[in-house]
DNA sequence: TACCAGGTCCTCG
DNA sequence: CGAGGACATGGT
């Protein structure tokens, strides 16, 4: 159940991740050179969402840095990073190219089913794709083809348990999100990438560094770390 | 050395 | 439904 001023708690909550770290200028998309390349343009081009979507199955479960980059980076490289050469690639030269990015063989097989699919750009279909679950689609929908999908990750959800907002399955803070939260494409690509680097700096799994955190001041658990 | 990382699927109660 | 295991590489 919501609690009261939940719009005003969650742009709060925005705004102090904005202030702290600026705008993340999610989804990246790799360079020649293998980079990163943060801040481009919106609406993406096509061969920018396809790579988008092929980032989002690579990057589950591991860490984008430098594991997926690398894996991006040999498709380039390769000139295999679009859905008709990937129809061409065999799943087992594909594996070969993506390794770095874990559980290669499972994810050769999500991306050359991905690679074969037709079907409209919508989260019932992608989510019928083997290989693509909620986050996955969300993150598909929402920066690669700007559609206001609220993406839930394991950061998100553990950073609005330790903040007060209590444990919730995926769809549960989706809607709660996207209840509460003006139904904005832009707020939520930045809210999200925000989420992810407050996880990374502050809100690790075991041990949180509540130290110097823009939310401490907002957060249940870290009024338990002062105590 | 063990643990973690921008999950998903399958199996079993 | 939800818990538990499998899937795998790379950095600390």
């Amino acid at each position: 159940m919501p609690l009261p001023n939940t719009t005003k708690r969650l742009q709060a909550i925005y705004q102090q991740l904005y202030q702290y770290y600026g705008s993340q200028g999610w989804w990246p998309v790799v360079n020649a050179q293998g980079e990163n390349i943060y801040h481009l343009h919106a609406p993406r081009n096509e061969d920018e969402q396809f790579e988008i979507c092929v980032g989002a199955i690579l990057t589950q479960n591991t860490q984008w840095e430098p594991n997926v980059v690398r894996a991006l980076h040999n498709l380039k490289k390769e000139n295999v990073l679009s859905r008709h050469a990937l129809q061409q690639l065999s799943e087992e030269r594909l594996g070969a190219l993506i390794r770095s990015a874990g559980y290669y063989q499972q994810k050769a097989k999500k991306l050359k089913i991905f690679a074969a699919s037709a079907g409209p750009i919508d989260r019932e279909t992608l989510l019928s794709l083997w290989g693509i679950g909620p986050e996955t689609a969300d993150s598909i929908l929402l920066y690669a083809y700007g559609q206001p999908s609220f993406v839930i990750d394991a950061y998100t959800q553990r950073i609005f348990s330790r903040l007060g907002f209590g444990e919730h399955a995926y769809a549960s803070l989706q809607q709660l999100l996207m209840k509460h939260l003006p139904n904005d494409v832009e707020l939520y690509k930045e809210y999200h990438a925000l989420l992810v680097a407050l996880g990374k700096d502050f809100c690790a799994k075991k041990n949180p560094r509540c130290s110097g955190c823009p939310l401490l001041k907002q957060c249940a658990y870290g009024k338990t770390y002062h105590a």
